[in-house]
DNA sequence: AAGTGATCCAACCGCCGAGAA
DNA sequence: CTTCTCGGCGGTTGGATCACT
């Protein structure tokens, strides 16, 4: 909060022209001053705001207090499962459009993503010697981080997901497809790796189709085209995979996804740690088996 | 309990593009 | 066309807090 810091040596103030602005941590008082000015005439005239509220700071600095920690539906806490995945799946699209990003999880802002881009994902990078940005990085948060994710995601969203939503099958790698790639690179696959692209129990496969698949829900006709395969699975390439390309992005968001995703039961795999609850993102990632992980990537 | 390093995140900075003058 | 202002964006900083020893 902004007391948090109210007390902070930064706290400053610097001379701009005849007026003299204050920077560093808001107060209570501006805080209030912000929030009734913007309810009386609205966002937006950013530096006329900042002139006639009474407030001594910059439009933009107004600006960012109002759209990163002031609007009413800015979302605070752990970023949940179905988020981290719709981030780190759009990053893999956008890269670092942050803003584009935010603007698919709804009450997330862009400093908030990039910051745990930064934070979470990056040191992920770093501690592995590998850029985040490269496809080896990326291939390794789609076989090891994305499964878990999903995991998470379906057990978090089990009970939302309405079972009266169209179901949709889900392709996995076919076993012609398994068998293929096991006899292109045998070394690529073994018992620990797989563990990590087991499927979700039997109570959530189709029995009509190939052991791998699952049944998601059809995504709500509003939020999403008639594009019916939006989450695929192939252990012997890129692992779990939203198929974000498979929406239209512009009118896409968390929502949709989260009522995509199926009703997993949490697997004997899952990491979290229920007292763990400061950091979920490290729940999800374990270096030592992320750098085994990597190990076991083609070249 | 104290010290220290790691992590988080609010806030700032500089740049850029759009639109008005 | 040029200049200026404003809003938006991505990158960076640094204090507070947490975790570990």
């Amino acid at each position: 909060m902004c007391e948090k810091r109210a007390s902070s040596s930064s706290y400053d103030r610097i001379e701009l022209g005849m007026e003299e602005l204050r920077r560093g941590p808001w107060t209570v008082e501006e805080d209030t001053l912000l929030i009734h000015y913007i309810a009386c005439h609205g966002e937006g005239r950013w530096n006329l705001l900042a002139r006639s509220s009474g407030l001594r700071r910059t439009g933009k600095s107004c600006r960012l207090r109002w759209l990163n920690y002031l609007k009413p539906d800015i979302k605070r806490g752990n970023l949940s499962p179905e988020e981290q995945l719709l981030i780190i799946e759009l990053h893999a699209k956008w890269g670092n459009r942050w803003s584009r990003i935010a603007r698919h999880l709804p009450g997330r802002t862009d400093n908030e993503i990039k910051n745990y881009w930064r934070t979470r994902v990056q040191k992920q990078a770093r501690q592995l010697k590998i850029d985040a940005d490269s496809t080896t990085f990326r291939d390794a948060v789609r076989c090891y981080l994305m499964p878990r994710l999903l995991e998470r995601t379906g057990s978090s969203s089990s009970q939302a997901a309405p079972s009266s939503l169209d179901a949709v099958t889900i392709s996995a790698a076919t076993t012609a497809a398994a068998d293929q790639a096991r006899q292109a690179s045998p070394r690529d696959i073994s018992d620990a790796s797989m563990r990590y692209y087991e499927p979700p129990g039997p109570e959530i496969r189709s029995p009509s189709t190939s052991p791998c698949s699952t049944v998601l829900p059809r995504l709500p006709a509003t939020t999403m085209a008639e594009s019916d395969v939006a989450v695929t699975f192939n252990p012997f390439s890129s692992g779990y995979s939203v198929d974000v390309s498979a929406y239209d992005l512009d009118t896409w968001d968390i929502a949709s996804l989260s009522a995509s995703l199926p009703s997993y039961a949490v697997s004997e795999y899952t990491v979290c740690n229920n007292n763990c609850s400061r950091n979920i993102g490290d729940r999800l990632w374990s270096m030592d088996e992320l750098h085994d992980m990597l190990r076991k990537l083609p070249e």
